[in-house]
DNA sequence: ACCCAGGCGGGCG
DNA sequence: CGCCCGCATGGG
């Protein structure tokens, strides 16, 4: 059993990121579960106030199960130096207080590439479906259940069996994402390499622009400096910050640097949940 | 019918 | 640089 402190999991699931592309949540009677699939196998995470527990199957060890679930909620991370750091207004401030505990999850960089590549130009409760028809078709069964395809098994079908799971137009992306993935980009040395460097990598892959590579290095890296800027980002922090102004990403992304620092990416997601909850726009 | 969705690539001035 | 366009698909 693991204690887990300012914590949420709704919050941190709701708000759109990779896992909640791909995994059943339920809450009922203040206990909640999540059951999500990796390239190794399942897991079953359910919590209780503060009081978290897991099963597991496939590759994973109790041992193994458990560092997963640590390092994917990052729950060694000093989240509360990070919420008072980027508590520099008044806006940002009440939507800590009231969304606390949501934390960025860290997930592996290719689960995370696929659905943020999936999400250009779609809806979340499209992506979700989407991603569940990729990991239904591609993803090699366990047990009875679908864990999530490895790149080489999507870089080896045709682009009409992508585009058969509802992925419209972004079948060669994923095709293209799932060929480099599976060899010639190396997606280890990313963890090393600085932020800009790191986004220049992922920017020069088909498919991936500024917001993409922006969500890859914050969800898929942790690089909690990496600030995507959405439609919705765009227009919350127009209407909290510029006055109403339309303002350029450029001006967004040095504003969100000089204001939040490194830790803007939480700032971000934030914005992001925040704004969309609170029906800002 | 119309509009929009966690954007990107390509072409233009 | 900035701006504009087309792009698959499904839900409101």
């Amino acid at each position: 059993m693991l204690i887990i402190k300012d914590f949420s999991l709704r919050h941190t699931i709701e708000s759109g990121q990779p896992l909640a592309f791909y995994s059943d949540y339920t809450r009922q009677h203040g206990k909640e579960e999540l059951r999500y699939v990796t390239q190794k196998g399942i897991i079953w995470f359910r919590l209780s106030g503060e009081r978290a527990d897991y099963t597991f199957e496939g590759e994973y060890t109790k041992s193994s199960a458990g560092e997963e679930i640590r390092r994917r909620f990052s729950i060694d991370e000093d989240i509360m130096h990070i919420y008072k750091s980027i508590s520099t207004d008044e806006f940002m401030a009440k939507a800590i207080k009231e969304f606390h505990g949501l934390r960025i999850t860290c997930n592996d960089p290719w689960e995370t590439a696929l659905c943020f590549v999936v999400s250009q130009f779609n809806n979340i409760k499209r992506i979700r479906g989407i991603m569940r028809n990729l990991i239904n078709e591609f993803g090699p069964v366990y047990d009875g259940i679908h864990l999530f395809p490895g790149p080489e098994q999507i870089a080896d079908s045709s682009t009409a069996r992508i585009r058969a799971c509802g992925t419209g137009f972004r079948d060669r992306y994923i095709k293209r994402l799932a060929e480099e993935f599976s060899s010639g980009f190396d997606a280890k040395r990313l963890y090393r390499m600085k932020y800009d460097d790191a986004k220049a990598k992922l920017m020069a892959l088909d498919g991936i622009g500024d917001k993409v590579a922006d969500c890859i290095l914050l969800f898929g890296y942790n690089k909690l400096e990496a600030f995507p800027i959405d439609v919705w980002v765009k227009r919350v922090m127009e209407k909290a910050y510029f006055n109403g102004r339309k303002t350029s990403m450029r001006q967004i992304h040095d504003f969100s640097a000089e204001r939040w620092g490194k830790y803007r990416g939480y700032a971000q997601q934030y914005i992001f949940w925040y704004g969309r909850e609170k029906r800002m726009i």
